[in-house]
DNA sequence: GGGAGCATGTAACGGGTTACATGATTGG
DNA sequence: CCAATCATGTAACCCGTTACATGCTCCC
């Protein structure tokens, strides 16, 4: 009633994302859900986020939600996207302005600052991070086996298939300032940097 | 003299990063050069906070400011990092936990939610996002090419290269994308989906 | 004269996080 | 019995953004 009828975050929009899948969950759901999927190409927020933004979708009217008394006597409320919602997340799919990546990357800000650490100390950071990426690429490779066994999930499943490729070419580029880094601490050597 | 002192946040050491060169520069200075370098792989801060940053990094001891007369009468506040923050960013480079890369990518959340877009539409979407990938990757190309000419500047000039060969693969994920799209909405076609 | 760039901030807001509170059920 | 998981939230905090204020200079 009051003037709080304003658009949703991008996070508010990805939570309405899930729920466009057509199914009835939970917070509870849905955090897992984000953490398995969203994690990939689009982080994964806090729970009490999910609730946060739960809220603003109900209070919208792009989401309903039952309280559900289980069999064990928990309750849980489950959330269901409504056609207002479906419109609102189709519109914003297709028409919204596509904001740039945003990419934030602890690993390159370290080695832009190499000059003042130890080389093999870097070395290790960008080794560590690559061993990240290859378990990320590896998990991705998992969901989108999954998703693939899911009639429906064509999407789903084809950006996994990306998240894979993404973390696979963020550890051929991470191999590559390896090498770089290597080129470049042999050099500062015979020139005698750093003395 | 409060209990103030705390670490800063990421922005805060990507700031003094930029002091570390060893330059004294102003809070605009600053600003300026961000864009043209840590935007390719750690988003470029608003102009505001890079002054609250300085604000903190100066109660913390880790930068001097004096105020240096122009020419022309204007003023500027110049800032220079001190031995103190030398040390601080040195040991964070070398010591601190590396966060993973934060990725938001909200051009594969929308590919995440084909199912509700027209699939030329979607298409769209995907081929801008390549093109402005491929117009980053030539700013990143020649922001290398500045840095490979100076002298000192080769950590920032491989981090370039870097961000470099990380657009560019960006459009090639962006091309396999499309084509499994393509793919896509042909068997779609086929199948009779979305009558 | 006026707009663009230089230069430095303040104020208000909001998105998102961490930490915490609560309580029930399941399984070792 | 105790830890883990299920399940839902509240409170406090802070990082970071946008919008705005101010004023100067350079150049068309």
């Amino acid at each position: 009633m009051g003037p709080e009828a304003k658009e949703p975050p991008p996070t508010g929009w990805a939570v309405l994302g899930l729920l466009s899948f057509g199914r009835e969950l939970s917070g509870y759901d849905l955090k897992k859900w984000a953490d398995s999927s969203l994690r990939f190409f689009y982080w994964s927020p806090a729970s009490s986020q999910i609730y946060a933004e739960l809220g603003r979708l109900e209070r919208l009217g792009y989401v309903t939600s039952r309280v559900a008394a289980q069999d064990d006597l928990r309750n849980k409320r489950l959330f269901r996207i409504t056609a207002a919602g479906t419109n609102a997340i189709t519109e914003w799919v297709q028409h919204s302005a596509v904001e740039p990546p945003v990419l934030k990357h602890g690993v390159a800000l370290r080695a832009w600052l190499g000059h003042l650490a130890d080389p093999a100390r870097l070395r290790d950071v960008v080794v560590e991070h690559r061993d990240n990426v290859v378990l990320l690429a590896g998990e991705a490779a998992a969901a989108s086996a999954s998703a693939e066994a899911i009639d429906g999930w064509e999407f789903p499943a084809l950006v996994t298939r990306w998240s894979q490729r993404y973390y696979e070419s963020e550890r051929d580029l991470a191999d590559e300032m390896l090498a770089d880094l290597d080129r470049l601490a042999r050099k500062r050597r015979h020139r005698g940097h750093r003395a």
